[in-house]
RNA sequence: CGGGGUGUAGUGCAACGGUAGCACGAAUCGUUUGGGACGAUUUAGUCCGAGUUCGAAUCUCGGCACCCCGACCA
């Protein structure tokens, strides 16, 4: 991508509404702007590490036999009256269509996927099945917040699995949360990241969530100090010590929930009537479990757990791009090798933003590549072609080191 | 939804009730060119509606929007 094409605009002013890291820069940089409160638009940076992420996700929910689909945005009324939340759930955005006629607009997805699955799941044979997409959540939230991180609209990776059982069923939800472990380590928040025991809310007495943690949380968890394990607040409450080894001293930390896993049990199966006939030819009713993870705040706690006073660091594997090419002095060698360096990066399938712009100094060039943050910068510049070389620099690191040019994608790999 | 705050140019900020200004951005020209260059010229604004006043960005009222704290958060 040639950013001189690149839909964008860096501004070196501090974002006035930004309260979190992540708000800020995301919004300097060009990642994402606001429409309205809780509303974001991804440009095109923005989308790309969106895109990544979703890559992520995908890839691991398949590994554990998700198979993705898609369920609309625009609900029914009717579905929701059937489980009672039409009325008790706050944050559910509902609409009025032609002739009066109400629908919601989709905060999850259970009660649609619920009488959907009734049309598939017949008997024990049929089972087990897990579904999830990637898809749009609308959620009335009395208040947003901090940027991306607390949104009433935003991208969510929900999955439904549907067993049997409880062994089986209990087997599976252990392997989703080491799924989501992984993804979260994928995605450069493993080393901050714990599952944390949390109350199940009106689904069932426990729930797992996925926190990291960072001062822009607004949960707090609490880490035992001697064997890891994480609870948040109100398991606290309810149990002064450890669950797991008795002791009672934790650490309380600041934390983003980034996921969180359900039980969900018959909660849903219930109201839609969804069973399946057993071996032994009874009816009975199937064991929901629901995954969930917002894909924005994901991003958003990345920043949050990868900048520096510059910018932005990305880990490799969300990135927008792997390199940042800049040429400075525009000079027709220094184009060429340039132009070259680019096209040649491209034919090995290296996804480059190259920074061609003839009118900014190179001053301003390396403030905005930090402000945005791709892992690496390669510089082509007068002095560095003396050398027949390039300039290679890491985002994370401090030094910079000369390359020789055809030693360029080596130096990549 | 309760409490607090703020709305001025694309962005960030100033302006006692008295001619709306600065920086960045953007544009043109010239000079520059390895950590946010310099000069010249130019561009663009008081959230909306009432009221008070000779005069309102400034005061009052209403609306709208955004931010913060709280409550809420399958």
């Amino acid at each position: 991508m040639l950013q001189s094409k690149l839909f964008y605009k860096a501004n070196r002013n501090k974002s006035a509404d930004a309260d979190s890291v992540s708000h800020d820069l995301l919004v300097r940089a060009g990642y994402v702007d606001q429409l309205m409160a809780g509303v974001y638009s991804f440009m095109p940076l923005g989308f790309r590490v969106l895109k990544n992420i979703e890559n992520i996700i995908r890839k691991n929910m398949e590994l554990i036999d998700g198979q993705e689909l898609l369920l609309p945005s625009l609900h029914p009324k009717e579905n929701w009256q059937k489980t009672g939340r039409w009325d008790t759930l706050d944050i559910l955005f509902k609409l009025k269509g032609a002739g009066d006629k109400e629908y919601a607009l989709g905060s999850t997805h259970e009660e649609i996927i619920a009488p959907l699955a009734k049309k598939v799941i017949f008997s024990y044979r049929d089972l087990p099945l897990s579904v999830f997409q990637i898809q749009t959540k609308f959620r009335n939230e009395l208040r947003a917040k901090s940027g991306i991180l607390r949104t009433r609209e935003f991208i969510m990776k929900d999955m439904y699995s549907f067993f049997t059982n409880q062994d089986d069923f209990d087997i599976y939800y252990e392997k989703a949360a080491k799924s989501y472990e992984k993804i979260f380590k994928e995605c450069g928040i493993g080393k901050v990241t714990y599952r944390t025991l949390a109350s199940g809310g009106t689904f069932s007495k426990y729930s797992d969530e996925f926190q990291a943690i960072t001062d822009a949380g607004e949960d707090l968890i609490y880490i035992c100090t001697k064997c890891s394990l994480a609870i948040n607040k109100e398991i606290k409450e309810e149990t002064p010590v450890c669950t797991k080894c008795k002791n009672d001293q934790f650490e309380e930390k600041k934390a983003v929930e980034v996921g969180n896993i359900f039980k969900l049990g018959t909660k849903f199966s219930t109201p839609f009537d969804l069973k399946f006939t057993d071996r032994d030819a009874v009816d009975k009713p199937v064991l929901m479990g629901c995954y969930g993870i917002g894909l924005g705040r994901l991003l958003g706690t990345i920043v949050e757990t990868n900048y520096d006073d510059k910018g932005i660091i990305w880990p490799k594997s969300v990135a927008p791009f792997q390199v940042h090419l800049i040429q400075i002095e525009n000079t027709p060698n220094v184009k060429k090798a340039a132009q070259k360096l680019y096209t040649d990066l491209q034919k090995e399938n290296i996804e480059v933003l190259y920074d061609d712009r003839q009118t900014k100094m190179a001053g301003e060039k390396f403030a905005e590549s930090d402000l945005i943050g791709i892992p690496v910068r390669l510089v082509v510049s007068e002095r560095t072609l003396k050398e027949n070389s390039v300039e290679v620099k890491e985002r994370a690191k401090e030094k910079a080191r000369l390359v020789k040019i055809k030693d360029t994608i080596k130096a990549l790999k």
